[in-house]
DNA sequence: AGCACGCCGACT
DNA sequence: GTCGGCGTGCTC
């Protein structure tokens, strides 16, 4: 019997796949981990894609792999079909795309106990109302197709979600359910536990890489039929999968940051199509993009618009702050000391953690910025530091400006950490808790904090976006928002979007269980139209003027964009590399068939350094995508790139920064 | 990506 | 005279 060859594909940012010679110390199968020595390098993990008897390949080239990490494929040929989609719909190589879509444990776990808390399955069917009913027998009307619940915060969707996966476990299909991010698994994790007891799984990025791999097996041998989770669960490897959900469509969180930059909704979209599943989304503010795919009947819209709880929309006040001192109106002020006199509770929203954005001097009006990333510095007074919330680094808050010496530095703006305190001091007789990345910290102490305000413990909680996701507190009478227009003026066409929507899904928090809810919006720019629309609780209104804009600038959903950055330590290199790429660019976008290609740039990008990182873009729009996606594929190859300088490509990119 | 090779500055 | 900085080139 002859060696038998096997063709592993690693993850880096190299196109091609390599061949080895398997000495057959352990079973190999495609699917498998392989360890094998490439290059300078001893060993690297890479992935089992063929096998084959003999390689035309000239044999003392080809190297043995030293190990088979897998006892069992981690990935069968239709995920592997789903790796090579992603990498070629993302411009990555096949390894980064697998890297990116399975656990990568080292080895597989061995206990199973914790598996299971003990679960009441009390929770049946709720009772629904008749938006939800027509949605849902709308739903199970069709075999397949994408469907879309849009409705306000607390008029059921989740209930509808969990009745659409009761339906699809009936008839033993699995289903997938995405959340926008981990906090939000618990809540639905516990729905679903109770409703469906152990055939639930939870996937997402910090369970460790063990736990990860043993709810991967779990999923793969059909002992857990319905998958909960963040961004990478969109690619459990669920059997027979009949029903894909996807809550909160609308949030950035699925798409991803790093290489390959996918967007889970779009992946999704092409899982349900394969399977032929349904694909069912909901939000109370969609993006512009789903929005306009239910316009154009790609998308089955329903409409659900009463709160089955019991609870109304609340009254929304917009309060213009200019020419006021201070961070809390007088209005809001009121309305605070008002609910805490009826025993109810308020949430202060402020999408800005820290004590203060920056230091600047009064007296020549330097900035004190990161020393790595062209970004203001943030002072966090609990640790007495300036520090960068991209990079990381910090250093201690200066006395004077570096420029000029003036020892007269003023804050620039409010972080949740300041209003904390201001708050403290002007209500010393109500309690207040802070939720934001930092004060989060440990996993309990968040856990703590919102188990005790949801009994009340709590009069008032301030934090940033973590308070207006999904988060649902029956005592809450009133919402301010604080600082509402901050982020309208991001160099970004997604800014108006971002600022609507946060408005909108905080101001959701109020009044979800009695018709009482107060909401006060406090801007400096009370005209805008963003801040009026979203005050207005108008997603339609909203949603049409941004279709038009985005009709008229050519920006998705009316075109299609692609996002080059050249980023390196030197800034000539990755200028020159921009350019040279843009030259290419231009000349390739002269043949006829790419004549709907646009070339914009390059330019600085807006965060011009991150981690003293350099970055130059290039973007591409066009209305055809695949006419896009063939001319990024063309343009690589004839890309010149000096090693100093790293390049990511970034397909209908959320963040313009 | 990551790893070694290779050619120019400040040290025992 | 070397140690070591990180630019450069390649990976079955």
């Amino acid at each position: 019997m002859s060696a038998s060859f096997v063709r592993v594909a690693f993850p880096i940012p190299v196109e091609e796949t390599f061949w080895y010679r398997n000495p057959g110390f352990a079973p190999l199968e495609i699917g498998m981990r392989v360890e094998a020595p490439l290059g300078k390098r001893a060993k690297a993990t890479g992935y089992a894609i063929e096998i084959a008897d003999s390689v035309v390949l000239d044999p003392a080239r080809i190297r043995e792999i030293l190990r088979v990490v897998d006892a069992e494929p981690l990935f069968d040929l239709e995920m592997l079909g789903l790796g090579k989609w992603l990498a070629a719909m993302y411009h990555c190589s096949l390894g980064e795309a697998l890297s990116a879509m399975l656990p990568s444990a080292r080895r597989e776990r061995q206990d199973l106990s914790e598996e299971f808390d003990e679960v009441e399955l009390s929770s049946s069917p709720l009772e629904l109302t008749p938006g939800q009913r027509a949605a849902l027998q709308g739903i199970l009307a069709e075999p397949e197709g994408m469907f879309y619940l849009y409705g306000p915060t607390g008029t059921g969707k989740t209930e509808v979600f969990l009745q659409l996966a009761e339906a699809a476990l009936a008839k033993g299909q699995g289903v997938l359910y995405l959340v926008p991010e981990i906090a939000l698994t618990r809540q639905v994790e516990q729905d679903a536990r109770r409703r469906f007891g152990g055939s639930c799984a939870i996937i997402h990025s910090r369970l460790t890489p063990s736990r990860k791999l043993a709810e991967w097996r779990r999923i793969a041998k059909k002992e857990a039929r319905i998958v909960i989770g963040a961004r990478s669960a969109v690619f459990a490897p669920i059997p027979d999968l009949g029903l894909i959900i996807i809550d909160e469509e609308h949030d950035t969180g699925y798409k991803s940051g790093t290489t390959p930059r996918y967007h889970a909704r779009q992946v999704a979209m092409h899982r349900a199509s394969l399977a032929k599943a349904r694909l069912v989304m909901g939000s109370a503010t969609p993006s512009p993009e789903a929005w306009h795919a239910c316009l154009q009947g790609q998308i089955h819209r329903f409409d659900l618009a009463t709160r089955p709880a019991g609870g109304s929309f609340p009254l929304i006040h917009i309060v213009d702050m200019r020419g006021r001192e201070g961070l809390i109106s007088d209005e809001l002020a009121e309305a605070l000391r008002e609910a805490k006199t009826a025993g109810r509770q308020a949430i202060l929203f402020l999408n800005r953690r820290g004590f203060a954005r920056t230091l600047i001097c009064q007296t020549c009006g330097t900035e004190i910025t990161c020393k790595h990333c062209s970004v203001p510095l943030t002072y966090h007074k609990s640790s007495g530091r300036l520090t960068c919330h991209y990079c990381g680094y910090s250093e201690p808050k200066l006395l004077a400006c570096p420029t000029c010496g003036s020892l007269d530095l003023a804050w620039a703006s409010y972080g949740t950490e300041r209003i904390e305190e201001e708050l403290r001091e002007r209500f010393p007789d109500m309690s207040l808790a802070r939720l934001d990345t930092d004060s989060a910290g440990t996993k309990g102490k968040l856990e703590e904090t919102l188990r005790a305000f949801r009994n009340g413990q709590i009069d008032m909680l301030v934090g940033t976006q973590m308070v207006a996701k999904g988060l649902n507190f029956p005592g809450v009478r009133v919402v301010g928002i604080l600082m509402a227009d901050q982020g309208l003026a991001m160099p970004d066409f997604r800014a108006a979007e971002r600022v609507f929507s946060l408005i909108v899904q905080v101001a959701g928090r109020a009044g979800r269980h009695r018709p009482d809810g107060l909401v006060f919006v406090q801007t400096r720019k009370p005209d805008s139209p963003i801040i009026r629309l979203a005050a207005a609780g108008d997603v339609l209104g909203f949603l049409e003027r941004e279709l038009e804009m985005r009709r008229h600038l050519e920006f998705p959903p009316a075109g299609r964009l692609c996002r080059l950055v050249f980023r390196s330590r030197l800034a000539h290199d990755a200028r020159n590399a921009a350019e040279s790429a843009a030259k290419a660019a231009r000349h390739l976008a002269e043949e006829p068939q790419f004549a709907d290609i646009e070339v914009l740039g390059p330019s600085e990008c807006p965060l011009a350094i991150i981690a003293d990182n350099h970055r130059y873009q290039l973007i591409f729009r066009a209305r055809r995508f695949q006419a896009l996606q063939h001319f990024v594929k063309m343009l690589k190859p004839r890309i010149e790139l000096p090693s100093s300088v790293y390049l990511e490509i970034d397909i209908d990119p959320v963040n313009m920064m």
